[in-house]
DNA sequence: GTCTATAAGCCGATAGAC
DNA sequence: GTCTATCGGCTTATAGAC
């Protein structure tokens, strides 16, 4: 069996940091209920992570990776349509569902770790792939009502069947659209 | 001259504090800086305010209010058309649009005020009147992206001239309904 | 109405034993 | 890897003088 890359201990901090808050939001998911959550102290903690921002970081990273690699595909290739730009979207905000529904809980949390600036650039960079460089308020607002809604949509409808949520999303975005 | 119901002290600290939530959101937000603010100390507030739960509440108070009130008439009147019915929710989220921000970076405070139940009730109110008692999937879905691109629509695009902003986000939030 | 002083508690983080 | 014990700092909130 080959050495684990993170540990399992690791594992269950963040799955009960995620637990919590889902639960209770970010700011009030303190390191001592977490760690009472694991079973171990609050000390215990910080033999896996540096800090609180460091636990933070290492949840919300995969989401942020994935939207930048996505995001850079989409450019270097611009002859896709919008349903199947945000069809990938929704893809990759629906496998990180769990960060998704943090972020969007609570987004100050972003500013916290200086993502704030990063994220704004996904929603600038959206609508240049939607609308070009130069949106109007017309565009602006259509680009903002089927990204933002697809994002609540993602979080909100958990108990739906993916392929069902992905179908009536898209369709409600691209209807935003008018495409 | 009458004595006034809200006294100019309690004002003064409403307005600091809807400004420094503005700023570093509302958990951010703590008493000691808002009381720094407005030029007062910290135990001066509780002269005003109960306690800060308290004067979270009266900020929020006003929009859920009108709120209601909003859905209170739509219901009592059920001939109206989507526009015409988004359109005076746009009017009411717009009129609070400093509240709406606060509520809209941080959902949580909604838990912790008891009024979580309630702003879930006024989604669940909407799509009644936008579909009927009993919506698909995909009319939820719709009703979802309208609803809440609106809100981010009036958060979002502070510069926008009302007219203008009214209109388009009402055009997007038409089309997101098929209208 | 506002002040000084302080209580009581939670927070993130660290020291050092085992 | 996890523990006990603790530090410094922040929070909401109160007591009591002026």
């Amino acid at each position: 069996m080959p050495r684990p890359r993170t540990s399992e201990t690791a594992e269950r901090i963040r799955a009960a940091a995620l637990e919590l808050i889902a639960e209770k939001g970010v700011q009030q998911a303190s390191l001592r209920e977490i760690a009472e959550r694991v079973g171990i102290t609050k000390p215990a903690l910080y033999y896996h992570f540096a800090s609180r921002e460091e636990l933070l970081r290492g949840l919300v990273q995969p989401l942020v990776d994935d939207v930048e690699e996505l995001l850079a595909r989409l450019e270097s290739a611009p002859s896709h349509d919008a349903r199947e730009m945000l069809g990938a979207y929704f893809d990759v905000t629906y496998r990180h569902r769990a960060i998704t529904k943090m972020v969007m809980q609570d987004p100050s949390v972003l500013a916290h770790l200086d993502l704030a600036a990063a994220v704004d650039g996904w929603r600038r960079r959206l609508q240049a792939l939607l609308f070009g460089p130069a949106p109007t308020l017309a565009q602006q607002t259509r680009a903002t009502v089927a990204v933002g809604g697809l994002g609540d949509c993602t979080v909100m409808f958990t108990d739906a069947p993916f392929d069902e949520l992905r179908r009536a999303t898209l369709d409600a975005a691209c209807a935003t659209l008018g495409r």
